[in-house]
RNA sequence: GACUAAGUAGCUCAGCAGGUAGAGCACAUCCCUUUUAAGGAUGGGGUCCUGGGUUCGAAUCCCAGCUUAGUCACCA
């Protein structure tokens, strides 16, 4: 166990005392609550009459204690709100223990207690709850970082990234702006799950264990299946499950997909991210462009009543239609340079021109990519629909209708970054296949993303898949747009995070203990310096034991004295 | 993976010409019986991220490591 920091002994100590009052500082029974905090402050002006008794739970936040009375403010779930307590309003008769006490001392910022009354509006002018009744719910035993706020000047702001991913609870207590964020969040994916079930598409469950990792170029987590004894993967897509789906028969199907992919960490990328991808039976990708717009647009105006969104430092207007450009114009328009029917020399020259880096295991598609990544991507600041893509790099889509070369597909940029990506599907399953085996050259040949082979997948097809147009976004991504936030991880409730070994935590002597150390003994070896097993090996034994015997003097331990043979018995 | 920066009290941060570790908030005790980040006084609280090195002496200088952030590479 950890040793407890002076305020965190004090906190104990006040719980001790609560149950000695016969108080549960851990109650189990509900408590009724009749009221909310915002609902309060909004509506208590026009119809006082509705909240002559009230009851409301909640975290206390802050207090002001001017002896015979207290102001405290409250937070619940939606806001918080001030109470007025009254030493002799929740102790009318003469024991005063209720407020002097247990409310004065025993009760710290952090803690939860529900409270009766009535609300009023004090002298200051803030609606208040006129507390009659306190009840306490939940003991807080760790101090909160305590953020003060005036005239929308923050004082003191709980803001360090580590700790607030690190123990999201506490970022989410005092930090409301945190708590909006995953508000909207949701209300981003309900608004498109609406949307989609009004068109009648069906929302699926499909497999994140997978045996071939599908669906997209990108190096996947390895697990092992011990019953099957295979090696699964976690999925890096769903997009040949769905469209074996559409194959199955269903109008449309959608997932919002947990993907998962072993590439690096940054502030838009986290190893596991959620995707939404929709497959819809007879529509192409110009069809679906409207579809996006449409839903993106309706996202905004359920966000913020309006299609224009502050992003990044950008006013970015989600207002359809988006402008739709084919990347071979788009390149020519920002380079010069029609690549447009180039063979993969010519293109190389053109990368080594323009000064886009190109290495031996890239094929004509990566190479247009490259430019195309380098040259244009970042000046799509405004939405606009990227479209007809080199058939390289889009192995599951179909060939554009006016031009083999390319495919119809179309990426949506916002803000210089991709959000969404779409197909005009591939239905032809001899074409699959070819294309399923162009990738496994390029694999050969040392792209360590090219797509493996599922022949169950070619074989769905081969049984006849209608027109479809299917489109993957990511909503990690959608997110930070429709809510400003610089960061995946400020969009994420609990982004990957290196693991700590935590010092002085319970698990800490694990290692010791199962050497057969009495774990009377751990805590005073870490005093010496030793925390693992590792480290009590090394250690000059004749010294070490030394040492503990005059740490058990010094922390005043109750233990019997170390001998020497149990001691010798643990270095084995 | 590379480079840069940061890591000091529960929280936010000073301190870095090397010489006993500081402030505000929070906490405790007392005074005041009063409201709007903060009434007054007093006090407790620290493995200055970890481990080495230089030095009579290191929070401070040097090296290595850990964690985080930013940029780059890869990717959505």
């Amino acid at each position: 166990m950890a040793e407890l920091t002076e305020q965190e002994q004090i906190r104990r100590n006040s719980l001790a005392e609560l149950r000695n009052l016969g108080i549960n500082p851990y109650p189990a029974a509900l408590y009724d609550v009749t009221a909310k905090s915002a609902d309060i402050l909004e509506r208590f002006p026009r119809e006082p009459e509705a909240f002559t008794h009230v009851s409301v739970a909640g975290r206390i936040m802050s207090r002001r204690i001017m002896g015979a009375a207290s102001f405290v403010e409250l937070q619940d779930d939606c806001g918080r709100i001030q109470l007025y307590v009254k030493r002799d309003e929740i102790c009318p008769g003469e024991d005063k223990t209720l407020y002097n006490t247990v409310f004065k001392r025993l009760l710290d910022i952090g803690d939860i207690i529900g409270v009766e009354g009535f609300v009023f509006v004090t002298q200051m002018g803030e609606t208040s709850i006129h507390v009659t009744k306190l009840t306490v719910l939940s003991k807080s035993l760790r101090p909160l970082p305590i953020v003060k706020e005036k005239d929308g000047v923050v004082y003191d702001a709980f803001n360090d990234p580590e700790q607030r991913y690190r123990m999201r609870y506490v970022d989410l207590i005092v930090n409301p702006q945190v708590r909006e964020v995953f508000v909207q969040r949701a209300k981003i994916v309900n608004t498109m799950r609406d949307y989609f079930n009004e068109q009648g598409y069906l929302e699926v469950d499909t497999p994140v264990l997978q045996s071939i990792p599908g669906g997209a170029a990108a190096r996947p987590f390895i697990t092992h299946h011990n019953a099957l004894d295979i090696d699964l993967y976690l999925r890096i897509a769903n997009e040949l499950y769905l469209k074996r789906l559409i194959v199955g028969g269903y109008a449309g199907v959608y997932e919002f997909s947990r993907n998962f992919r072993n590439e690096g960490m940054d502030r838009t990328h986290n190893p596991e991210f959620t995707c939404m991808e929709i497959y819809v039976a007879y529509k192409d990708y110009h069809w679906m462009m409207t579809f996006v717009e449409t839903m993106l647009a309706r996202i905004a105006n359920t966000l913020h009543g309006t299609t224009k969104v502050s992003v990044w430092g950008n006013e970015i207007d989600f207002k359809a239609p988006f402008r739709r450009v084919p990347m071979c114009q788009l390149i020519k328009e920002m380079t010069g340079y029609d690549v447009e029917g180039m063979d993969e020399a010519q293109l190389r020259d053109t990368c080594k021109a323009l000064g886009v880096e190109t290495d031996s295991t890239m094929g004509k598609g990566k190479l247009i990519d490259a430019i195309f990544g380098e040259k244009c991507e970042h000046t799509l600041i405004q939405p606009t629909f990227v479209t007809d893509y080199p058939i390289e790099m889009s192995p599951l889509c179909k060939r554009h209708r006016d031009n083999p070369n390319l495919t119809e597909r179309f990426e949506l940029f916002v803000c210089g970054k991709e959000l969404a990506n779409a197909y005009s599907e591939l239905n032809d399953p001899i074409d699959q296949l070819e294309r399923f085996q162009e990738q496994l050259r390029l694999s050969e040949k040392g792209d360590d993303e090219a797509m493996f082979i599922d022949m169950d997948f070619v074989r769905a097809l081969e049984f006849g898949m209608p027109p479809t147009s299917g489109m993957g976004i990511g909503i990690d991504r959608l997110v930070m747009m429709m809510t400003g936030a610089q960061s995946i991880q400020d969009v994420l409730l609990f982004p990957q995070m290196k693991p700590l070994t935590m010092s002085g935590d319970n698990n800490e002597g694990d290692d010791l203990s199962q050497h057969g150390v009495d774990e009377n003994w751990i805590p005073v070896l870490a005093k010496a310096g030793i925390k693992n097993y590792e480290q009590l090996k090394a250690a000059n034994p004749n010294k070490l034991f030394n040492d503990l015997g005059g740490l058990r003097k010094k922390m005043k331990l109750e233990i019997p004295a170390l001998r020497r043979e149990v001691f010798d018995a643990w270095l084995g």
